[in-house]
DNA sequence: CTCTCTCTTTGATCGAAATCAAAAGCAAAG
DNA sequence: CTTTGCTTTTGATTTCGATCAAAGAGAGAG
């Protein structure tokens, strides 16, 4: 079911719990206490990590891959409450089970605490607990910001909308950007950005022919996105200038 | 623009910074503290209290009324992000712009404190801040229960949760409440409904009648809703039994 | 009481996205 | 290379909610 990567002392970069998210103030001491407490698991592409209802008895951040939050109806109708990046938080200091399913959508490595000593360390750290507040405020605006998308924007807008916050994400990081010009592949299927958007899968689909037939991307295969002129993209996202906080 | 409520000290049952939301566990000098530094405004319905963008110097909680949190897209097209009732908070540790507009849709009173000695309490009370925690992911819940209603439930399922949401809050204060039986009024025009449900007020005002017309509720006058049978109207709900936690 | 203004209801029509259906593309397995 | 089992695209049709339009219902002002 899940593997275990190595997790003998490492220093990892890429660790967010350690390098980014929560103690980018704490001192020495608590850096090496978070260290000692720290494991690694990993998944593969597609695999449940957590059921709704589960017992959480860890929180965790991812450290690569990408994972979904989704909440589903009796009649299987689902809608994705979240997308977890690399450096974001899973999990509820002081709730015990899960209110979401969390699913790998690309091979996943996480970087998990158990959620006792955790809770324990954030006690006697107030630095750790006003981050925690921090990042979950970021992630209010998100699902806010969101709860405006599905609310409100058409098809085409919503997909436009997903895509530039992709777009953004990945030009953070990729080399591929000059003078607005973003490439990427995207990390999710057809139906996964329909669960995320509120939409079928095959709106998903023409809206995405339709955003290509009229030259605001280019499609290579089905994943590999190329928006030749992100300001149009954002055009047509519906935001005000500055667009969406999201992610 | 505002008036202000006589702010001496008042032995107030009903201050939700005092009595519930945020100082439960404090000590007496603490809760002091914060009795001295607290003020009241008072607002007329239909006022905005905030509008997005502006600076935020101090944080609130409701003690009376009811007031919404929105977004504006800048064709005019808006989504309601949130309900603040009494004892919900509002206002942001950290930031210092509000993300939203704040409108009062009756007559409201808060309880507000500055924001920097606010802040300063947080830092040297941890209670209070993982109180803040606890809140902020309640209301993250919230948003993401209620991402699911705007990305995938039907109109009648909408306007259904809506009516349950607000029953229930009711029914916990109201004596109406014998055998399923819930009796309220109706604390939003069905415009803002509207907003808040992602669609528009006619739809809302159909549905509400159809909902009459099959029993599920009474209507008297516009605003005054009886339900005869609170496990009906939740079946109309597509909530799986125990239904939302919103609110 | 009547006028005005706002909120609400109801009706007729339209349109965007859902649904139903089938074909096309592609990758892994045999 | 073919088969199998996806995911994706595209087409035809339907439907739910939006839009356009008008009438009813109160509440408050004069």
């Amino acid at each position: 079911m899940l593997k275990d990567v190595p997790s003998t002392k490492v220093d990892c970069e890429s660790c967010p719990i350690r390098h980014r998210a929560v103690c980018a103030r704490c001192d020495a001491d608590e850096l090496d206490e978070l260290e000692e407490m720290k494991y690694y698991r990993s998944f593969e592409a597609g695999q449940t990590i957590i059921w709704s209802g589960d017992k959480m008895d860890f929180v965790a951040s991812v450290v690569e891959g990408i994972a979904t939050l989704s909440q589903t109806m009796e009649d299987g109708r689902t809608q994705m409450v979240g997308l977890l990046l690399p450096s974001d938080f899973v999990g509820r200091p002081g709730r015990d089970t899960a209110a979401y399913d969390v699913i790998a959508t690309t091979p996943l490595v996480m970087c998990c605490f158990r959620k006792k000593p955790f809770e324990e360390l954030m006690l006697r750290t107030p630095h750790v607990g006003q981050r925690l507040l921090e990042m979950t405020l970021d992630e209010l605006d998100a699902a806010r910001e969101w709860m405006l998308l599905l609310g409100r924007k058409t098809a085409r807008e919503k997909i436009s909308s997903l895509l530039a916050i992709i777009a953004r994400r990945d030009a953070s990081i990729s080399i591929g950007t000059e003078a607005g010009r973003v490439v990427f592949d995207l990390p999710l299927t057809r139906e996964a950005m329909a669960d995320y958007l509120g939409l079928t899968l095959e709106t998903v689909s023409r809206q995405i022919s339709a955003l290509k037939k009229d030259g605001v991307i280019q499609l290579e295969g089905k994943r590999h996105v190329t928006v030749p002129d992100m300001d149009r993209l954002m055009d047509e996202t519906g935001d005000d200038t500055d667009g969406g906080i999201f992610v």
